[in-house]
Parts: structure tokens; C-alpha cells; sequence
DNA sequence: CAGGATCCTTATTGATACTG
DNA sequence: CAGTATCAATAAGGATCCTG
């Protein structure tokens, strides 16, 4: 995952995991459990939803809440840092919105 | 490569490959050769770099043009559909250059 | 120079079983 | 429910050789 100087690949180096742009989309319009965010976004495994949230967490995007009860429930929600991406996920809803798959 | 159904995954079945946002932003700048591509993005071998611009070219985002000449030119350009993209482009050359790796 | 074809090595990912 | 650990399957990637 080492690209090259240009600012991009910073931005890539955040959001570039496969399911991080869809993980942040769902997050962006409201905190999310995590049972929730598996349901949102089925072709993603178990393992990988809790992988990519992990680094979205280290990268410090993504804030995660803990409630100690029984049984366990876990609130991800977008921290000051990841609401900061908003244009960029505003900007691919808008392209993606704009040029649908029957485009030929 | 099959997502779920929310607008940014058709935007990421476009821009989704791991070099094709540095490729684009590349190519937005100016019409770049393969060499002056492979130089700037040294991390990507050449299988990588062809294979990313038959994508893009395939999803009509990227424009080829081969000049017919020894030793063969071969130049890559945004087309209309690939200047559409520019929006995001820009947020996230705008993220990176505000968030860069020192961030703690 | 641009890039296709091949072989082979790593990285990602999925399935399953298990814990607090 | 949320998450970890392990193992097997698969995909991505690099190196090399070759062609117009």
C-alpha cells in the first residue's frame, strides 16, 4: 500500500480499502451498529466489515462506542475527522447519482 | 467486484482500482504517454498501469490514441465522461493536501 | 516504445468455529 | 451481538520473455 508523493495518495491511503467509501457513506448519514452496517452492505464479510472499520479507527475517521449491556451493542459513528470527508463522499454519490450502470 | 446498491458503488466500479485515482489525476492535469505515466507512478509496474487504463478506457473514461509512428506513441487523455470526474478528483487532492501523514 | 502472454509468488478474502 | 482466530480458496501482483 506505498504509492507515490502525489496528494492523492494520502487520501487513498485512508479511504482506499474496498469497502471503507461504502462503510463511510452509511456512517455519514447516521451512527450505525454493527449488525446495522451488515445488513446495509451484504457482499462484504463479517471479517472484512470489522477489518476495514479497525483501520478507519486507527486512521481516527471513525469513532467507535462501546455500551456495556447485555447483549453487547457497538455504535460507529463519523468523528470531526471523517465528517471533514463529506465533499468526497458528496462528490462520488453525485457521479455515481449522475452515470447509472445502463450507460453505454 | 459486486457491491450492494447504494450510488457511490457505481462510482466505485469506475474509480475503484487501486492506481486508477492517481492514474486520473495524472491525466487530468494534461494527455500523459505511457513511459511519462510509468515514471510518475514508479510503485505500479507496467502490467499494472496498462491494465488499469484498459478499464478506464473500457468504461469510456479514458480516451487512447495511438500515433502511428516508430518507435509507437501511444497517449492517454481524459474523455468527456472522465472529465465529469473531476469534482471528486479535487476533493480528494483537497483532503490530502489538508490532512497529510504527520497528522497524529 | 508500448504492451501482450506466461509463470509464479504474495496478499486478500471467505468459511467456519469459537469467546465474552 | 460483536468480534477473534484459523485455515483454505482466490485474486492480485511481480518478473520475465516476446512481438509489432
Amino acid at each position: 500500500m506505498n504509492y507515490n508523493e502525489c496528494p492523492i495518495t494520502r487520501t487513498l491511503e485512508v479511504i482506499g480499502g474496498k469497502w471503507k467509501p461504502i462503510i463511510l457513506h452509511y456512517l455519514a448519514e447516521c451512527p450505525r451498529r454493527s449488525g446495522e452496517l451488515a445488513r446495509l452492505i451484504p457482499h462484504a464479510s463479517g471479517k472484512m466489515l470489522t477489518q476495514q472499520l479497525r483501520e478507519l479507527e486507527v486512521d481516527r475517521i471513525v469513532r467507535r462506542k462501546v455500551y456495556r449491556e447485555v447483549p453487547p451493542r457497538v455504535e460507529y459513528s463519523l468523528s470531526p475527522l471523517g465528517e471533514s470527508l463529506r465533499p468526497i463522499m458528496i462528490a462520488m454519490c453525485a457521479w455515481g447519482d449522475a452515470n447509472p450502470k445502463s450507460r453505454r
